[in-house]
DNA sequence: ACATACTGTATGCGTTGAGCACATAGTGGG
DNA sequence: CCCACTATGTGCTCAACGCATACAGTATGT
């Protein structure tokens, strides 16, 4: 059978920050680029173009969705997604991926 | 001052797999190539022009370097590649970078 | 009411990195 | 001496991103 997961693999650093920060909850675009910003303190220099511009696309590969604006949302601008099943198992394999990865780096005496 | 490492983060996948190779010894391109697949269990489909490629690249860049090969070499088509004390560095800070990502994805209970 | 700054999404342009096919040469076994 | 495998490298193309820029909605101050 084909796997539905692989192809997507690698992801690229951006796409696979975009489904961590969407991994714990629904949000617009703009909130995901302070968080990014915020949580890797500036280190991966996260344009607003390049984002909207992955968000589009993993919305494209059905790695997410766009949603309904929450109720006591006032800016009607934001655009709200959400991550699906398929995304979430990427990023997953992703996420092992990148532990396998980092194993090695331990074997290589990279980190403590 | 200007930081020689951040501007070389993030590495690219394939870039950081040929660094976290050669972080245990001196090895030619073909090796690593093997290397790699059977770590990723062929997961990431690396091409022989794409790793050849990013190796001169990583050169240029100042991370990697060409060695002599080794006495008792057999084969005069190997060139051989060691990592240099910069590439060393960056290969760190990106580990460092993914270990503070999967921290996040854990968070998300995206693993164990 | 109006100016101004900030929020939020999006597109145009150029560069870079990788997939894929292919070229070419050296090595070793039957 | 073939032929498969090892080993490195190039041409073509496209995808992803940096950067600049555009533009509309929102909030704040005077």
């Amino acid at each position: 059978m084909t796997d539905p997961i692989d192809p997507h693999l690698p992801l690229t650093p951006v796409a696979f920050e975009i489904l961590l920060c969407l991994s714990t909850g629904e949000k617009h675009g703009y909130a995901i680029l302070r968080e990014i910003e915020e949580r890797t303190g500036g280190r991966l220099g996260l344009h607003a173009g390049s984002l909207y511009r992955a968000m589009a696309r993993l919305v494209d590969e059905g790695l997410l969705r766009t949603v309904e604006a929450p109720e006591r949302e006032s800016d009607r601008r934001r655009r709200y997604y959400a991550v699906t099943a398929l995304g979430r198992e990427v990023a997953r394999a992703e996420a092992l991926r990148l532990h396998a990865q980092l194993e090695a780096a331990r074997i290589a005496d990279l980190l403590g």
